[in-house]
DNA sequence: TGAAGAGACTCAGAAAGGTAAGC
DNA sequence: CGCTTACCTTTCTGAGTCTCTTC
C-alpha cells in the first residue's frame, strides 16, 4: 500500500497500461497475465521482488496524470492549438511524401508504430502483451540507388538499404509480438495504388463473363463421384452466394479463433430440414475476421443441403467442415477456370454487381437529391450486408434518434402553423385585394415550401440513420465497389460526386472521376 | 512434391481528431 | 456570437488473402 518510484524502462511500460485504465481491455484476464508477464521483463531486480500481484497495483494517479494533460491540451487557447497543427503539417510536409517515378506521391503511414501494449481482436491471446520501441537498426530502407536516401537519427543505422524495385514499400521493420513484417506503403490516392485497385476492379468484371459456366459447373460437382471435389463445389458456392472468405488455416493458439469458408468447422453450422416453412436451412453462426459474429440463416439447394450432412457425418463439431479442402486446392481450380481468379474476387464481383443493380431498382427519376442519396446509401447498404460490414452501434445512437424525433415533431407543428399562416394570408387579400395582401400570400406560400422540404430532409435523415444502425458503410465503398459505377450513377442523374465521396475518396478514386462517363457499365 | 513459413499486399473496425450545426 | 455537442473524416494498426521460397 506504498508508493513506488519505477525504474524508467518499468515506468514507461506501467504508463501504457495506466492509459488504457477506462478501457474494457484491462478488466480481461488474458490481457492482465500478458501485461504483467512482459512489464516483469523491464523490471530491474529489486522491482520485481516488490511487485509480484498486479492486483495489488495501483495505476489511478498516473491515470489522472495522463487524463489531466489530455484536457490540458484540449484547453488550449485557439491559436496555441493552431501552432501544433502546423507543426504537425510541416512534419507531414517533410516526412510524408517520397517520389516515385519522378512524381511526389503522398505516403499512407509514415509515422512508426510507437510502442504500447498490443492490442488485438476478439479474443486474442497476445493481447496485453508489450510492444516494443522501433529503432533505426530494426528499420529496412528500400528506394532507387540514386535517390536521396534517407539519413538515419544520430549515432543510429538502419537494419539495411536496399534497391528492391519488384516490391512497393518504402520501409519494413519485423514487429516483435506476431513476429510479423509491417510496412511503409503508398497513399490510396498514389498513381501505383490506383493502378493496382483499377486492376482489382477489371479482373471483378472478367468474371461477370464467366459467372454463368463458373456456377453450372459447380452445380455439377455437387454431384461428383469425388469427395473432394463436392467439397470444392459447396465451399465455392458459398463463397459466391454468401459472399464468404476464402478461410486460410491459421495458427492455433496464436490468433483469435476465426474462420472463413474453408475453414468452417461442423460447429459452425446447423442443418434444419424445415425452417418456418423453408426447406433445407443452413444456420450460420461463427465469428470471421475480426471477430465479427457471420449470422445467416440461408435455404439452400436439396443438394447442398445433401452434401452438407454428408460432410458432416461421423465428425466432432471441431472438426473441419471441409476436410478435404484447403483455400490453396481451390485457388488452384479457380485459376484453371480463369486467369486471375481468386476466391476474393467473387466478394469485389458480387458487391460490385449488386450495388449497380440495386441502383439500377431503386432510382426513381422523379426524386429529389436527397432521396437519390438515400437510395444511393440504400444501394451501399445492401452491399454492406452481403458482406458483413458491421459497426457497434454509436454510444450516442439512442440519444440522436430522439434528439431528430423531436426536430421532426417540432417542424411538423410549425408546418402547421405556417399552413394556417397560409390560409390566413389568402383570407385576408380576398378581402383587401391589395399588392401588399398578396405579396404576404407569395411570402406565406414560400415558407410553407421551404418547411416541407426541411421536415422531408429530416424523415430521410432519420431513417438512414436508423437503418444504418449496426452497419459500416464505409469499407464496402472503400474497397469492394467498383467507384466507375458510382461516378457513372453520379453523372446520370446530376447528383454531385461530393455528395456521394468526401475528399479522401475522391482522391482514391480519382482515376475512376476522370475516366467514366455516365454510360459506364460494370 | 507438398507442407510450412516468409513476404507483400488488401481489407477491417475502433479511436482520435476535426468541423459544423445547434443552443 | 461563442460554446457545446454530435457527427463526419482521418488515422491507426491488426487481420485477412494470396504468392513465393525453402526444405
Amino acid at each position: 500500500g506504498s508508493p513506488m518510484k519505477l525504474s524508467l524502462a518499468a515506468e514507461e511500460v506501467a504508463t501504457f497500461y495506466a492509459k488504457m485504465l477506462d478501457h474494457e481491455y484491462t478488466t480481461k484476464d488474458v490481457f492482465r497475465q500478458n501485461f504483467f508477464h512482459d512489464w516483469k521483463k523491464e523490471m530491474n531486480e529489486q522491482e520485481k521482488k516488490i511487485i509480484t500481484d498486479l492486483d495489488k497495483c495501483d495505476f489511478t494517479q498516473m491515470h489522472q496524470y495522463f487524463t489531466e494533460k489530455a484536457e490540458a491540451k484540449k484547453a488550449l487557447p485557439k491559436e496555441e492549438k493552431q501552432k501544433l497543427k502546423v507543426e504537425q503539417d510541416e512534419i507531414a510536409e517533410i516526412y510524408g511524401y517520397c517520389v516515385m517515378d519522378g512524381h511526389r506521391e503522398k505516403i499512407a503511414n509514415f509515422k512508426i508504430e510507437p510502442p504500447g501494449l498490443f492490442r488485438g481482436r476478439g479474443d486474442h491471446p497476445k493481447m496485453g502483451k508489450l510492444k516494443k520501441r522501433i529503432m533505426p537498426e530494426d528499420v529496412i530502407i528500400n528506394c532507387s540507388r540514386d535517390s536521396n536516401i534517407p539519413e538515419p537519427p544520430k549515432n543510429h543505422h538502419w537494419k539495411e538499404i536496399r534497391f528492391d524495385n519488384k516490391v512497393t514499400w518504402l520501409a519494413s521493420w519485423t514487429e516483435n509480438v506476431q513476429g510479423l513484417l509491417k510496412y511503409i506503403m503508398l497513399n490510396p490516392s498514389s498513381k501505383l495504388k490506383g493502378e493496382k485497385d483499377w486492376q482489382k476492379y477489371e479482373i471483378a468484371r472478367r468474371l461477370k463473363d464467366k459467372i454463368d459456366a463458373i456456377r453450372s459447373q459447380y452445380h455439377r460437382d455437387w454431384k461428383s463421384r469425388e469427395m473432394k471435389t463436392r467439397q470444392r463445389a459447396v465451399a465455392l458456392y458459398f463463397i459466391d452466394k454468401l459472399a464468404l472468405r476464402a478461410g486460410n488455416e491459421k495458427e492455433e493458439g496464436e490468433t483469435a479463433d476465426t474462420v472463413g469458408c474453408c475453414s468452417l468447422r461442423v460447429e459452425h453450422i446447423k442443418l434444419n430440414e424445415n425452417d418456418n416453412g423453408q426447406q433445407c436451412v443452413v444456420e450460420f453462426d461463427f465469428l470471421g475476421k475480426d471477430s465479427i459474429r457471420y449470422y445467416n440463416k440461408v435455404p439452400v439447394e436439396k443438394q447442398v443441403f445433401k452434401n452438407l450432412k454428408l460432410f458432416m457425418e461421423n465428425k466432432d463439431p471441431t472438426d473441419d467442415l471441409f476436410d478435404r479442402l484447403n483455400t490453396s486446392d481451390l485457388n488452384k481450380h479457380l485459376q484453371e477456370l480463369m486467369e486471375g481468379l481468386t476466391a476474393k474476387v467473387f466478394r469485389t464481383y458480387n458487391a460490385s454487381i449488386t450495388l449497380q443493380e440495386q441502383l439500377a431498382e431503386l432510382t426513381d427519376p422523379e426524386e429529389s437529391i436527397a432521396e437519390k442519396i438515400l437510395s444511393y446509401n440504400r444501394a451501399n447498404r445492401a452491399v454492406a450486408i452481403l458482406c458483413n460490414h458491421q459497426r457497434t452501434p454509436p454510444k450516442t445512437y439512442e440519444k440522436s434518434m430522439k434528439n431528430i424525433q423531436a426536430k421532426i415533431e417540432a417542424k411538423k407543428e410549425q408546418l402547421a402553423v405556417a399552413k394556417k399562416d397560409l390560409k390566413n394570408a389568402k383570407v385576408d387579400h380576398k378581402v383587401k385585394k391589395d399588392e401588399k395582401s398578396k405579396q404576404m400570400v407569395e411570402k406565406k406560400k414560400k415558407l410553407l415550401q421551404r418547411m416541407e422540404e426541411q421536415l422531408m430532409k429530416l424523415e430521410v435523415q432519420a431513417t438512414d440513420r436508423e437503418e444504418n444502425k449496426q452497419i459500416a458503410l464505409g469499407t464496402s465503398k472503400l474497397n469492394y465497389l467498383d467507384p466507375r459505377i458510382t461516378v457513372a450513377w453520379c453523372k446520370k442523374w446530376h447528383v454531385p460526386i461530393e455528395k456521394i465521396y468526401n475528399k479522401t475518396q475522391r482522391e482514391k478514386f480519382a482515376w475512376a472521376i476522370d475516366m467514366t462517363d455516365e454510360n459506364f457499365e460494370f
